[in-house]
DNA sequence: CGCCATTTTGAAGGTTTTCAATGTCAGTGG
DNA sequence: CCACTGACATTGAAAACCTTCAAAATGGCG
């Protein structure tokens, strides 16, 4: 009886999960979604949690289902260094070698599924389409780190930010919310920190956008006039 | 006889390729090298050839055997950005979505291994090792991305010079030549590019380097005084 | 309400860029 | 053989931009 209750709580997770057309498990039929639902575990962690720590063995990989990650590394000078914030649909934990490349921390409360690497391997061997998924969902991330490559590379303080912004709303898009208005979770420090620029600097780029009518800040939040 | 001698001269192609320790290849038994081998060809470019062009539809990978290319990407605001320097043993040209996503132009005369991709993705799904040693090549490109990342983000204009030629030196070694002198092929505008600078900079960095002796400039190229 | 953390604003200082000129070097033709 | 040319690199001075240091403003939370 427990056991039937168990298995249907757990077929609900995975067949149910309310991102799941949006990442790798779509690509897993009804019987693959009722085994792995039985690995994975989903956590509930306020803001400010270190998720998984640079250099750590992988043991987890994680789909985010609710909330926002922030994704940095520290380099050998000791500096922190912001290379992606993640959002509902988003999974993070792969790399190559054995161990996290980076520090994941949560911005916000977030909801998180939790999938054992071995077992992910496992169904990764198994399942030509799974394997394929991922494969892209890597190769997205490079474009990412691309794009990331070109704000830094190229622009002032103003384009970065006003950049920034674009991306963020592109971001809230994909995880289906408004384009408009913008919803910065992360603090001025975090977003300078990622854009290559110091807090007052960013500050500053914002307020100049404002006054050149390019975005509005009110209650609502921030709104991109276009 | 004319077969025979065809295929003995495959065989040799990929069997007795220099680099195939290097890289991905190396995962192949004899009768795939055999089968492979028939199918890549191999391509001599003077310098300044682009190989290929960046949202062209994708019909071959590719495998350095010889020289130096540079990889860069047009942004939106139609700017070049360099994102990589690429050395024998590296690979490039497979991205998701059936469209290169870069330019790769020789900065030195080049040998390169021309793999159809079609070809190349019958092996990767046939070959399990084949494609994890893909994945890892993947991989270490996000790798790289992320240093280049921190590399703009954080550091001043001496110190991404003096990253960049550290860069460079770790490449040769890579690649079998001597740590020093570092054969810096490539223009400064393409370092300034690649570090988002400009020109001049990078040459003033250069020259203060010199000053401090932490690197010397003579005949036989550039050396880092450690 | 008042505290603390975060953000904004101001002014001075420092670094990089811009613009301009000079220097270097390899290839070409007189 | 040497001057000329064009591409690339270096140097100088002024301007622009970002950072630093300092102070004021804002906003969430006990």
């Amino acid at each position: 009886m427990q056991e039937t209750q168990s298995m249907y709580r757990n077929i609900n997770k995975c067949l149910n999960c309310k991102i799941r057309s949006k990442i790798f498990c779509d690509k897993l039929n009804e019987d693959c979604l009722d085994q792995i639902s039985k690995e994975v575990r989903h956590e509930n962690l306020p803001k400010g949690s270190i998720v998984l720590s640079q250099n750590d063995e992988i043991f987890n990989i994680f789909n985010i289902i609710h909330g926002i990650i922030k994704v940095y590394q520290i380099n050998e000078n000791g500096d922190e260094q912001i290379i992606g914030f993640l959002y509902p649909g988003d999974f993070f934990g792969s790399h190559e070698g054995g161990r996290y490349e980076f520090y994941a921390e949560s911005i916000t409360p977030v909801k998180l599924c939790k999938i054992p690497i071995k077992e992910f391997r496992k169904y990764l061997s198994l399942n030509k389409e799974l394997h394929d998924s991922f494969y892209v969902a890597v190769m997205n991330e490079l474009k990412l780190a691309r794009m990331q490559i070109n704000i830094l590379a190229k622009y002032s303080a103003e384009e970065k930010v006003l950049d920034f912004l674009k991306m963020i709303s592109m971001k809230q898009v994909g995880h289906g919310q408004p384009e408009n208005p913008i919803n910065l979770q992360m603090t001025r420090s975090d977003i300078a920190n990622y854009l290559g620029l110091k807090i007052e600097t960013v500050s500053r780029a914002i307020t100049k956008l404002r006054v050149k009518n390019i975005i509005n800040i009110n209650e609502n939040g921030l709104l991109m006039l276009n």
